[in-house]
RNA sequence: GAUCUGGUAGCUCAGUUGGUAGAGCAUCUCCCUUUUAAGGAGAGGGUCCUGGGUUCGAGCCCCAGCCAGAUCACCA
């Protein structure tokens, strides 16, 4: 492996110290006794505290040095001084272990007395510190100034998510972002536990993948030997529940797709999907517009939330618009009994990209997702969704059309989704039937039969509501971050490409070689001049590490790279 | 998948018509006992993303590729 130079000091100071008798990494617990906010928020000159954290800045002044120190909730300074550390003659504790062999980045726990600067900063006197962990590899560290300007910042993206940790160590706003996630994740479930809704879990690796339009990944089990699918959504699993007998139940489940990445998708996310007995989708968009509600008041204690250049408006009731009134007033079309080739007629007047593979439902939807989505900021629920569309929603009690379905759209995206769901187990069969037709016309996201779905259906589920959140989504506007990467702590990425890693030898070989297409082995050998135990270990390095390939023929060996 | 932008020291970034690679911070050495992003002085540190090409000469120009970001397309 490659080091830095700064990388070998620190591993040098490692060195030092443990000849010293100081174990870099030792075992035993450290007695914490404050954390750096409860120190800020009771200050009292001299009082003794225990602190752990990561030393983040330093500044010596001969014998005396301030620092920062930085805990899980924030960074106090603590303040050096050779002899309030070192009360005898020996002074290496200060002169060697601290000014010498610490760095930032290392953690340590210090046992101190408060006290004030001249300028008045609250500060922590070191009496004693110990080593907990040396860091070997240099942080990141931005600075940042008085007036909160921030130098150095460490604020490459692919950087930052592919080494969250130390994203998390010196940008302390990515920290925010998380513990407003874990907050909203908090208010939603004690707003269902509330109302007695009960937390379950369902199957991850499913035999059908069901619930929504999308492509699922596929994995196999090797003593069942069959494939299996990874969830793509819960809806199906939760409303066996329902059949079961339960009034309500909900899931925070990862889902994982088999599509696009971009700063919206992410492989694997998490929704929430809640299903509720004996109730419909009027009921849910007024339970929905609360859990909302209530939801960015826990996270942001305020009913708004600031999104780019917008300021969300959380606070219930939220306008209701039908899909059909939200195109006509967009488009000024209206689609009501039309027939496919009408929808198609149109959708190509408007030079929008639709092709034959796509029925009635997918025409619409494209035309409502080109025409009218992105004008809805405020949240804004779409109701009433084509028949041809909404697989599993049950038919609208007036309009034999549409379905009993809403969408909540907020900056023009789609963060919830509900029906009044199909308990007809008939329809239910004819909806599923209608979806293998069109994935026979070529659509790869339709959906498949699930035969065990629709015996539980047959015994009966009452008639039920069903809501599903996109909560990375939900977490983005709440916390004014345009990319699900800001809001996931590992989101997926790219492999790392990884360095090659040639011996000298190698490298020689490899420079001779790269230039040819293939080469006879003995005219290589001579080439490269190395003795024939450096040869022999090169090539073989070489072809082991897959950059280069020995073939037989008939009366000589040749190489070439790959 | 398309287009645009970017990839230079540990970090953030400069780099002139193509002419010996720079700054700040960090690191190292020395000096310094209450500082407020940054105490002073000095030193070291680079496959300029990779591979080709043009050229006497490429960080810079051309081609191909890798990675990332943005926009669009696709998609919940």
């Amino acid at each position: 492996m490659q080091l830095s130079e700064q990388e070998i000091v620190r591993r040098e100071k490692l060195g030092k110290l443990r000849e010293m008798g100081i174990d870099p990494y030792p075992a035993a617990l450290y007695p914490v006794d404050y954390s750096t906010k409860q120190i800020k928020a009771d200050f009292k000159e001299g009082k003794q505290v225990n602190i752990a954290g990561r030393l983040m800045s330093r500044r010596i002044q001969g014998n005396a040095s301030f620092a920062e120190l930085q805990d899980s909730e924030g960074r106090i300074q603590v303040y050096f001084n050779r002899d309030e550390i070192c009360t005898g003659d020996d002074k290496s504790q200060y002169n060697d272990v601290y000014k010498k062999l610490l760095d930032i980045g290392d953690i340590i726990g210090i046992e101190g007395e408060l006290f004030k600067t001249k300028v008045g900063e609250m500060t922590v006197m070191v009496k004693n510190f110990t080593l907990l962990t040396k860091a070997l590899k240099p942080l990141p560290l931005p600075k940042t100034d008085a007036d909160g300007n921030t130098y150095d910042g460490f604020v490459d993206p692919e950087m930052r998510y592919r080494q969250r940790y130390a994203d998390l160590v010196v940008n302390p706003k990515v920290k925010e972002v998380f513990v407003k996630r874990t907050k909203l994740f908090n208010a939603m479930r004690n707003f269902f536990n509330e109302r007695e809704y009960f937390e379950v879990e369902t199957p991850i690796l499913q035999p059908i993948p069901g619930g929504a339009a999308a492509r699922p990944f596929i994995t196999h089990h090797n003593s069942l030997d069959i494939p299996l699918y990874m969830r793509i959504a819960n809806e199906l699993y939760l409303k066996r529940l329902i059949v079961g007998g339960f009034d309500g139940v909900y899931e925070f489940s990862k889902n994982f797709r088999n599509e696009g990445m971009d700063r919206t998708h992410n492989p694997e996310f998490t929704a929430m999907e809640i299903y509720v007995a004996y109730k419909d989708y009027n009921w849910m968009m007024e339970f929905t517009e609360q859990l909302l509600e209530h939801c960015a008041v826990q996270v942001n204690g305020r009913t708004t939330s600031t999104f780019g250049e917008h300021e969300i408006n959380w606070q219930a009731p939220y306008p209701r618009i039908t899909m059909t009134d939200a195109i006509k007033q967009f488009t000024g079309f209206d689609i009501t009994g039309k027939s496919e080739e009408e929808l198609y007629a149109f959708a190509k007047a408007q030079s929008i990209d639709v092709d034959a593979t796509m029925g009635k439902g997918k025409l619409i939807d494209e035309i409502f997702g080109e025409k009218c989505e992105g004008n809805f900021i405020q949240p804004t629920f779409i109701t009433d969704y084509p028949k041809e569309m909404s697989p599993l929603t049950k038919e609208h009690r007036e309009h034999p059309e549409l379905t009993e379905r809403f969408e909540l759209m907020v900056c023009g995206k789609e963060i919830a989704n509900a029906y009044s769901e199909l308990n007809d187990p008939i329809d239910q069969r004819e909806r599923f039937e209608a979806q293998v037709a069109l994935g026979d016309r070529g659509d790869d996201e339709a959906m498949f039969i699930d035969q065990d779905f629709l015996r539980a259906l047959e015994y009966g589920m009452p008639p039920t509501s069903g809501l599903g959140i996109g909560m990375d989504r939900l977490i983005m506007f709440l916390t004014n971050n345009p990319s699900i990467q800001e809001v996931l702590f590992f989101p997926q990425m790219k492999p790392e490409k990884k360095p090659l890693d040639l011996t000298e030898e190698e490298k020689t070989v490899h420079d001779i070689l790269k230039n040819h297409e293939v080469m006879d082995l003995v005219d290589l050998k001579s080439q490269a001049g190395l003795s024939n135990k450096k040869w022999d270990k090169a090539v073989k390095g070489l072809t082991g590490k897959k950059i280069a390939k020995v073939e037989k023929n008939d009366d000589s060996l040749t190489i070439k790279p790959l």
